[in-house]
RNA sequence: GGCCCCUUCGUCUAGCGGUUAGGACGUCGGCCUCUCACGCCGAAAACAUGGGUUCAAGUCCCGUAGGGGUCACCA
């Protein structure tokens, strides 16, 4: 068999949704492990709803995501243009032999016969179907009409589905839908359809709600004389009340997740393991994903997005990062936050304290201003640990750093010993005030940690700071 | 409502006739400890339900309930 040939078809009416970025991520994965092709077909037909903003939006988040496409927008290939409004053309000539072939019909219904129509059929509490009105009228490329394909009245399809197996759809369930609208643009049913034929796909993975849709289609390309591609039907990403993931579950948007400091390789790995699991294995790399994914592992059950567990996702691929990895991903979130941090070494220690704490971009440099800027006293540490009682203990260990030409973690920790020793209390006692002093607050990394990435100076002025208030 | 799909801890899932039903997130204890975090140890927590089939059912079949999807000159 020769290597499959897959593709994205998102509309541009949005940003890259995460629904819609887990189809890309399968498509691709198995596109990638299979030597296949993996294609990138825009669907703006919706000319109400589409955009070029939205385009640029779906683009960047798949680059972001690391989903290449070997051919589609701006890569170009030889199956194109690849936007279906740069092909309604392929669309017109398409119809016009299914309607020769007696397989297709024209439509003269004004869209309000069909709604009066539609209302009768709801008062009299039935199904609305397509009455058949136009069924075998000659057809007048004159006067304004549709396009409505032919669907069987008996029997039924069925198929296999990679993912659900066995499908069947009863053709009396179908009626004679529309495939061009009045003003020549396809309908999504038959424009994705012939798009895939045209450009050849061989394996059509999308969210399982066109599961409806598959039947209809398959029955288009038999009437078009095509071979219907496989078919794998993906459980919807549902919100935490079940229900479709929208914005009201929050962030929906991959490009959302990249600003609030997640890593790409987080998402694609989180994305991944919604529908499909291999075993226990929760991290996995690109590599590994690449390796493993087979449509046979993926589930039929929806899934519930859990914002905790991509979090914790993401915990895992930033503590992977080396301290200097880390630094520069987090770097521009500083700046975003207004700090003045530069890729240096001090970034570096602070990169190296954060990896344990932070769990995205945004968090390291929320958790750490106080490297870069004047602490916020937080009012309660102040009452507990800067009182006079502390006065003592922060001079003498500013007084120890003062003595110290360079600092370093064995001279600070035998400091703060010392003063905690010589007085009889426990190291906490002498910690916890310099803490608050240095960072304005009682929770941070170590605290010989926390001198060292301030730097001698700066933290001896926070000291004398500190030493003036507790009195 | 018709049609289609789905149903293992709160969530993501492993399981592919014989398991003390496993893992992960989250939650709750404890340990570690200069605080926080990490880490480690432990706990609570699931086969929707009723019938079959079978020596044996979370695993196979049917029904019921629940959930989701879809019924446009949207995609």
């Amino acid at each position: 068999m020769s290597p499959p040939r897959l593709r994205f078809a998102p509309s541009p009416t949005g940003y890259l949704h995460i629904g819609g970025a887990r189809t890309a991520l399968f498509n691709w994965l198995w596109a990638r492990r299979t030597g296949g092709t993996f294609v990138l077909r825009v669907e703006d037909t919706d000319r109400e709803r589409s955009t070029e903003e939205a385009v640029r939006a779906i683009l960047e988040g798949m680059r972001w995501l690391g989903l290449d496409w070997d051919e589609g927008p701006e890569v170009g290939g030889p199956h194109g243009p690849y936007f279906q409004t740069q092909r309604l053309e392929i669309y017109r000539a398409h119809a016009e032999r299914l309607v020769r072939g007696g397989r297709a019909f024209a439509c003269y219904c004004t869209k309000e016969e069909l709604e009066a129509g539609r209302r009768l059929a709801e008062a009299e509490k039935r199904q609305f179907r397509y009455p058949g009105t136009c069924r075998e009228k000659p057809y007048d490329p004159s006067r304004r009409h549709v396009v409505r394909f032919r669907m069987p009245e008996a029997g039924a399809t069925t198929y296999r589905d990679m993912v659900k197996g066995p499908i069947t759809t009863p053709h009396e369930t179908l009626q004679d839908e529309v495939i061009l609208r009045g003003d020549g643009i396809p309908l999504y049913n038959f424009g994705a359809l012939v798009d895939d034929i045209t450009m050849g796909i061989t394996l059509v993975a999308r969210g399982d709600d066109h599961v409806n849709n598959t039947a209809r289609q398959i029955l288009m390309y038999q009437a078009l004389g095509a071979e219907p591609p496989a078919f794998a039907h993906l459980p919807m990403i549902l919100g935490a009340d079940r229900t479709r993931l929208s914005k009201r579950h929050g962030a929906t948007s991959v490009t959302a997740y990249r600003d609030m400091g997640y890593l790409p390789g987080a998402v694609v790995n989180y994305l991944a393991r919604i529908g499909w699991s291999h075993g226990d294995q929760e991290i996995f790399s690109l590599e590994e994903l690449v390796r493993l994914f087979d449509f046979e592992d993926v589930g039929a059950t929806a899934g519930v997005f859990n914002p905790d567990k991509m979090l914790w996702v993401n915990h895992e691929w930033l503590r992977a990062l080396d301290d200097a990895a880390l630094a520069r991903a987090a770097l521009p979130f500083f700046r975003a936050a207004g700090l003045p941090a530069e890729d240096d070494a001090k970034l570096r220690r602070i990169a190296a304290m954060a990896r344990e704490r932070a769990r995205t971009l945004a968090e390291v440099a929320g958790q750490f201003r106080y490297f870069y800027e004047p602490i916020r006293l937080d009012p309660g540490a102040r009452a507990r640990f800067l009182v006079p009682a502390s006065g003592p203990l922060l001079r003498a260990v500013r007084d120890g750093i003062a003595e110290m030409g360079s600092p370093d973690v064995a001279r600070l920790e035998r400091l703060f010993q010392g003063v905690a020793e010589g007085r009889g209390l426990g190291l906490g006692k002498v910690a916890q005030p310099v803490r608050v002093a240095l960072t304005g607050g009682t929770a941070s990394p170590s605290i010989y940690d926390v001198v060292l990435a301030l730097g001698r100076e700066e933290s001896l002025a926070r000291l004398d700071a500190a030493i003036a208030l507790a009195g």
